[in-house]
DNA sequence: GCAAAAGTGTTCTCCATACACCCATGG
DNA sequence: CCATGGGTGTATGGAGAACACTTTTGC
């Protein structure tokens, strides 16, 4: 890798979670088939490296940032390149600059973090290079990736207490049971049912569909909408101009391709 | 301004927060001088454009990224090299890169935000080109520095509430008048003595020196200091690697220079 | 009817707020 | 002694945790 200006390259990478739908099992029903019984899981896309440095090892989707392209562009531009995916939730994580952190270039990666529906997580790309591993099962990363990803995580979890996030786990209509449970996957602790469903409730959040969920083994429990007026609450933060790109996403013109080659 | 490569070119800049000792008055005292009527507030220096694009208005101190600098490094350096502070706070805020964010060439700003102990404020540059403004009454400023510095602004309230860093604000003791004016100033609302001082003794943070301040008009107040041991908490966001730099800084070599010309 | 999950009600504790009140000092 | 801020005590209200309880379905 020459090192041809004197300046540092410019990365977009992105971290990117959706649920873990238990295998790629069944479609129908609801949201992603949660099983009802054991709780969920956190699972993230990686790429595998093409050339060095870092060859063979896995990485997070991510590209080099053309000149005239916005950085929030960019990440969820090479995130639908590599995955398929169009996030429901974006926003940028941190800058990482290390003058190391990638062997013989000096490169600084502006990372952002993202939220796909589970129901879309069925059209995700997986094949060789690119795959589908759970948060605590992640394999050998290249460069400071696995340190990106549990800052990733932190931030998810701290973010979640405070703000209404968990919608873009999920599809368009969902239980209370499995909003609890993407609320029990990102804390990693089991929360009371009763306690949980006055929380939600009284946030002013939700809107009950009148529906109900046929086909469980027990009492149909009712369906709920994210109230779309008060959804984009992204965080109390975003008082300044930047900040997160809320809800449905650019997802830009679509090559199907999937390598990139950056920290 | 010619684009000699097809790169954007990545820049530091800082946001810098001190309390407003209230005019250059007078020296001596506790920490900087806090007028214990009326409220305090945030200042910031900026410095003077020397050159296109924005000449002559006012923007945040910052310069190109070295390569072999690190960002942080990169953030403490500029901010020393033009204002003369050492930082006693140092944290990555936010990476701006719209493509037109500057007229003529894509800059992509690391923007740090920091605070420093309101008797470092003595020892800062102060000229012609260098300048503190009041929070609430900034000056024109070139690019989008308007907007960065409102976003430091939310980050720095929303921090205050969870995380104890109104101490690098302060000097060595300080009052729990003082203490608590810091808090005034940032959340911009008054506080309840009473609780304050309740929750902050219960917060295990403070240590009572024994000492109390003479010279007031009426009962000397105690003086206190922070825990040194748990005075680096920092964020609950902090389980992962990277994040605030906190407590004193770097403040490398030091050349008297300030000028720097960046976005 | 029985198991299991949906959904409701009640209590308790913790913590932030409001505010009444005493203490110490300079003038 | 009195004005002023330092410092303490106490009541109230809302949010969350714990948990007993009723409801509704499939089998």
């Amino acid at each position: 890798m020459p090192q041809h200006d004197a300046h540092a390259r410019l990365a977009v990478s992105t971290v990117i979670f959706a649920l873990s739908p238990d295998d790629a099992g069944a479609a129908g029903g609801t949201a992603g088939d949660l099983a009802p019984g054991r709780p969920a899981s956190l699972r993230i896309p990686l790429v595998r490296r093409l050339r060095e440095p870092g060859l063979g090892r896995w990485a997070l989707p991510g590209g080099w940032l053309p000149v005239d392209e916005a950085l929030d562009a960019a990440a969820a531009r090479t995130l639908h390149e590599t995955t398929g995916l169009a996030p429901a939730y974006l926003e940028q994580l941190y800058t990482f600059g290390e003058p190391d952190r990638s062997p013989g270039e000096r490169v600084v990666s502006v990372v952002y973090w993202a939220l796909v529906h589970s129901d879309e997580v069925l059209r995700a790309v997986s094949d060789e290079n690119v795959r589908w591993f759970d948060e605590d099962a992640l394999p050998d990363l290249a460069f400071d990736h696995a340190a990106v990803i549990g800052y990733a995580l932190a931030r998810l979890r701290t973010k979640l207490e405070y703000s209404r996030i968990a919608h873009a786990l999920l599809g368009e209509t969902f239980t209370m049971a499995e909003l609890r449970q993407v609320h029990e996957a990102v804390l990693r602790r089991r929360l009371d049912p009763a306690n949980f469903r006055r929380t939600m409730e009284s946030s002013g959040t939700l809107v009950d569909t009148g529906e109900r969920l046929a086909g469980t083994r027990h009492r149909p429990p009712a369906l709920y909408r994210f109230d779309p007026a008060r959804t984009p609450v992204t965080s109390p933060t975003s008082a300044g101009p930047p900040h997160a790109a809320s809800v449905t996403a650019p997802a830009p013109p679509a090559t199907g391709t999937h390598s990139k080659d950056t920290p």
